[in-house]
DNA sequence: GATGAATGAGGTTTCATTCAT
DNA sequence: AATGAATGAAACCTCATTCAT
């Protein structure tokens, strides 16, 4: 993030360009990809369908522009959480707690992303994912690599392929809260990350 | 399922619907949902459009069969496999066993269904996914009593609540043959169910 | 043209191909090729925008078609005329009386070729030129072969290379139609084909 | 045309017209009018669209005035030689001579006219027509005058109405042209007007 | 009962034109 | 005076669905 010093008008396109990604989340999200119009979109947006057309070269480049974004967004979030000191164990414990407060605040999103990201026109999948695919791999293998140094200081058991118990983590992260989604009584929000890093725990914590 | 003596013209008609289903389910899972028309699944199994819609009411009741018959067939073999005797950490490899062989000689549908059965036209998941949550719901429980079980036959600790442990072992099989899918040379084919199942056992396992 | 039996169904295609092209005829000899849109087309041979596509996959391949149709029609009434026995003056005669009466039965098309055969989206015209201009090629070839054989005959004089005399006679006599159907009062239909002939045997008829 | 003072805002105002008109002869003769938007003319004219739109009040007015100014300078062309002193053989030499050179000279504009003068929306032609034929007209009458004098002067033989022949003229001099553009080496640039007037002077000549 | 020709609503996208700056 | 961002009507085309044969 180089520090830049805007124009007003490139803030004002700045703002444009957020107001028609919301907008487009909003509605993506409560309807999937293939119900939703461009017409809808720059009706909710308040904006012309050129302007739309002025931003983004087709719906699908619209698409791809939010999943991005707000992939990196997370990401960002999630390295910093990661970048905080601790130890392994720490470590583990704020990742899974700034992922699910980063899903949490980003619902209608990770509604979106549940919904297409893997379903969708399987051409934009094609372009998105391996670019997707890449950055998810890049996060596993830092997951991986703390559970690989906690390993060697003896903080933690080898229970499994380093790489493989991250993805675990991480998918039993995410089911929790797809549960939580559903059922909130049933499967309360995990404030407290143990609830779902326990499974893991158990079994891997040298006591 | 009663036992029915059926007419010829009943067989054939069940005849007819599976080439459909088959046909659709191909076509499906090589392009996605919304990029098949019906045209292209009259084409591909030989029946004309019209035939097509006596079978099912529109293209979305065409989608809903492909996937609940699919599932049927699928809670078929797990269920077997769980009637299967033996004690719960035998039950516990059966289900991952007979989860992952049938998943592996359905790939064509796994891979439609992780892209759209959670994807796809909202308004169809609202109706299918009531269906199948209540399935899947109903299936975690099952696997929940096991270990249910397997805690008051002191065989496992009670490393977290039965029903979310049940879950995440499913949710680590899924994601195991995901990573299998995309990258066959890392990640082989579990043979062994305990490949999933010792990220658990480490844990939960009463030595 | 072989002869075959047209199933009653072909025979209707037929006929609604034909309403199609007569509708576009109409409308683009009107307003030309890019002020017609498919709905109108639609609309003025009352069919729907479908079916139009049905049987035209996209709007150039409807005005192709309509333009090498005509041209063939064309083609084979003046070749008709050029069959007639007659020495090369009558042959000559024929010609040029042919093109003009297919052409006056045919103004709107006339019309819509003069304005757009040329102009055209660039794009169309690289196609359909190339068809045309090889068919144009032959038939100003088979009337410059008449005027060879006239010339060995000894009833030509050879005052100019004879292909480019028969283009010369092809386009005096399609100028002349020009006028006419500006100028009517100044410029009368050429019942005689002589009126256009004239200026070139004055030169070229041997005495 | 008569001559006043301009100020220098106007010379620069005539100045920016001359440029937007050259940049849309490039454009159209390249791409054919529907084929280039106003945006296109703007860039490669290098003003904004407002200004364009200052100078022409729609893209169908810019057209024409790039019409009519072309005509208008080859009419000034022709119009000199012309008056070039010599018998009336000279001056139809000259004629044809002028012309084909002029349009030698212009191609991309050729092309554009040839292209879209006859086709384009009919409505502009309808107005470009108008004025266009009555210069074309005017300029025929000056040819047929031509050949009058020749006519009384016992230079040449009535072969035809003399304004008929002045079309004939003129168009066999286009078709050549046209041949020569598509197939140069089979019919290369008439240096000589007598390769085309031949065609008329074998006849028409007295000897 | 089976067929597939016909339908037309609705999708994405373009581009001539306007008008606030 | 010059700019160019914003507009939105209208273009082409697809495809789920119907219904006469």
């Amino acid at each position: 993030m180089e520090k830049v010093k805007l124009t007003r008008r490139e803030r004002e396109k700045l703002n444009q360009r957020h107001e028609m990604l919301a907008a487009s989340l909003q509605l993506f999200s409560e309807k999937g990809y293939h119900n939703v119009s461009m017409h809808e979109i720059a009706e909710k947006s308040e904006f012309a369908i050129g302007t739309l057309y002025k931003f983004f070269p087709n719906k699908e480049a619209l698409y791809k522009a939010l999943v991005l974004e707000k992939c990196e967004d997370f990401g960002d979030v999630i390295r910093c959480a990661l970048e905080e000191p601790g130890d392994e164990i720490g470590k583990l414990r704020n990742y899974v707690r700034a992922k699910c407060d980063v899903l949490r605040k980003n619902l209608s999103f990770v509604r979106l992303f549940l919904a297409e990201s893997k379903g969708l026109s399987f051409n934009i999948k094609a372009g998105l994912e391996e670019e997707l695919q890449k950055r998810y791999f890049a996060f596993m293998e830092e997951i991986a690599s703390i559970i690989r140094r906690g390993i060697q200081n003896r903080r933690f058991v080898r229970v499994a392929d380093p790489f493989q118990l991250a993805v675990a983590i991480d998918n039993v992260a995410d089911t929790h809260l797809l549960l939580w989604l559903r059922w909130p009584e049933q499967y309360p929000y995990p404030e407290d990350p143990d609830t779902i890093l326990n499974i893991f725990f158990k079994g891997m914590l040298v006591q």
